[in-house]
DNA sequence: AAAAAAATTGCAGGTTTTTGCATTTTTTAA
DNA sequence: TTAAAAAATGCAAAAACCTGCAATTTTTTT
C-alpha cells in the first residue's frame, strides 16, 4: 500500500467517524505504528487532522468542543430571550429562577416594560436592576455559591405567599417521560415552589437539552404551558410536546 | 476513548447543564475518578471551567463583575475598609448595610476568613459571594434602584430576627449633635434597625463627611462603638468622638 | 538502463504520557 | 466532634512517542 493511499484512507476515516485510533490504523493497513505516527504528524501538520496521543481527531471537532464565545450557545439563547420577552404585559408579576438564559431574558426585556420581578438569582437580579422601569424583588436566604441562587426555607416560604402571573424556568434537561430533571437539590425545592405558585409556566432550553434527563425530578412535562427553544415551532423534534398540549413557540 | 474526547465530552456537558459531577463522568466514562479529577484540572487551568470539591461548573456567568469603577475616594475607602476587616474573627455573623465603602470591605475580607455575612446590598452581595469561606445571607425584599439594596417591611422584619455580632455601617453624615443623618428614608428604616440588632455597631466613613449633616436622623453617636475614617485616631477632627466615648480606628 | 539521490519504512533504545492504585491530607456533612 | 467523601501525592506499569539508523523502495539524474 502506498504512503498517499494510507494517507487517504485515514482522511477519509476520520471524516468518517471523527477519530481514528494509531493502533487500529496499524493492524487494518499492516504496518508499523510508526509510519501511522509519522502519516498523522503530516496530515496534522497540513491541518487535515488534530493529532493527538493515541491518534487523531477530526479539525471541525476543536470548534466544537471548545466553543469561543464565554457563554455556552449564546446566539441561541437570545432567540429564546426574545420569544419569552413577548410573552410579558405592563402590570405583570413575574417569577424568575436564574441560568444563563433567564439572564439572556433579562437582557433582551424591552425598556419600557413595567412590570415586576421576583428572582432569589443574584445574576439576574443584577439584571433586571440594571432596567429602568421594572420592579424587582429579591427572595431572602442564604446564597447558594455554585447556582448563585438565594435557596432555603426562607425563599420557598417567601414563594409560596405569591401567586405569579408567569414563571420564567430555564432548564436542564426536559424528556417526555422524565419530565424536567435538574442536578441541584436546593434549586428543585425552589423551582417546584415556583411552579406551584404560578399562573403560567414557561420553559426555556436550548434543543440540545431537549430528551436529556439529570438526576433530580422537578415536575411532569404536564406542568408546563409554554416551551421556548432557539427552533421554530414545526421543528419535529418538538412534536411530541406539542402533541402533549403544550404550547411551543 | 481518547484523553482529548473525554474532555471534550466533559466540557459540553459543564456548558450543557452548567455543572457536572466526577463520580458521575468517571462511571459514564468508564474511568477512574482520579483521571476525571486529572481532566477537570487541566480544563479548569485553561479557564474552561471551574473546580469545585466533587465536581466542575461552568465558568460563563461565574465571572459576575459588577461594575463599579470611579469610585470617590477609594483610596481612603481602602484604607478603612482594610481597618474595619481586622474586626471581624472567624465564626462572627456580621450585618452590613451598602455603599461603595462596604464594598471595598468585602474585597478587602482576608481569603480564608469563615464568618456569616448578612445584607440586602446586591453589589455587596456579588461581593461576598467571590469569596471562598464565607456565607452570605440575603435580606429579602423589594430592591431600591438608587441605593442598590432591599428595603421594606420585610427586610426590616427579617433584621428584627437577628442578633448579630457586629454591624458596619457605611455613613453618610455624622455629627456630634445631629448624630448620623442620611438622605434615603427607606435606607434610614434599615440603619436603625441594624443598629438595634447588632452587638457592636462599627461605622465606616471617609473623613469629608465628618461634621455634615443630612436631612434625616438615623441614632446619635452614642450608639456607635468604633468609628473608623481613614486617618490616625489621634487626628484632631476625630477628638471629641473619641471624648464622647466612641473608640475611633 | 544504471547510478545516484531521495524518500520511506521498521526497529531499537530511551523518554514522555497516561492511567490506576495506595496512602495521606483536606473538605464536607452529620 | 467524628465519619465519610473527595482531593492531593507518589508510584509503577503500560502505552504511546521520539530519535537515529539501517534496509528497502522510489524517484531523479546521467
Amino acid at each position: 500500500m502506498l504512503k498517499r493511499e494510507r494517507q487517504a484512507y485515514i482522511l477519509h476515516q476520520v471524516n468518517l467517524h471523527n477519530k481514528v485510533l494509531s493502533n487500529l490504523l496499524s493492524s487494518e493497513m499492516e504496518v508499523s505504528e510508526d509510519t501511522i505516527r509519522r502519516d498523522l504528524h503530516e496530515l496534522s501538520e497540513i491541518g487535515k487532522l488534530i493529532k493527538v496521543h493515541g491518534g487523531a481527531l477530526s479539525p471541525s471537532f476543536n470548534k466544537l468542543a471548545f466553543p469561543l464565545n464565554n457563554v455556552y450557545a449564546l446566539n441561541n439563547k437570545r432567540i429564546i430571550a426574545k420569544k419569552a420577552a413577548a410573552l410579558i404585559k405592563d402590570g405583570m408579576f413575574v417569577l424568575t429562577g436564574g441560568g444563563t438564559t433567564i439572564i439572556e431574558l433579562a437582557r433582551a426585556l424591552p425598556p419600557t416594560l413595567a412590570a415586576t420581578f421576583v428572582s432569589g438569582s443574584i445574576p439576574a437580579i443584577v439584571e433586571y436592576m440594571n432596567h429602568p422601569t421594572i420592579e424587582v424583588i429579591v427572595l431572602g436566604d442564604k446564597v447558594s455559591k455554585v447556582s448563585k441562587i438565594t435557596v432555603g426555607a426562607d425563599a420557598l416560604s417567601r414563594i409560596k405567599n405569591i401567586k405569579a402571573d408567569i414563571c420564567f424556568l430555564g432548564i436542564n434537561a426536559i424528556d417526555m417521560e422524565q419530565g424536567i430533571t435538574d442536578n441541584d437539590w436546593d434549586v428543585v425545592q425552589l423551582k417546584q415552589q415556583m411552579i406551584i405558585s404560578s399562573q403560567k409556566i414557561v420553559c426555556l432550553t436550548i434543543s440540545e437539552k431537549i430528551n436529556t434527563m439529570q438526576p433530580i425530578h422537578v415536575c411532569d412535562v404536564n406542568k408546563i404551558d409554554i416551551l421556548i427553544t432557539e427552533l421554530p415551532a414545526n421543528d419535529p423534534l418538538l412534536q411530541p410536546y406539542i402533541n402533549a398540549g403544550i404550547t411551543v413557540l
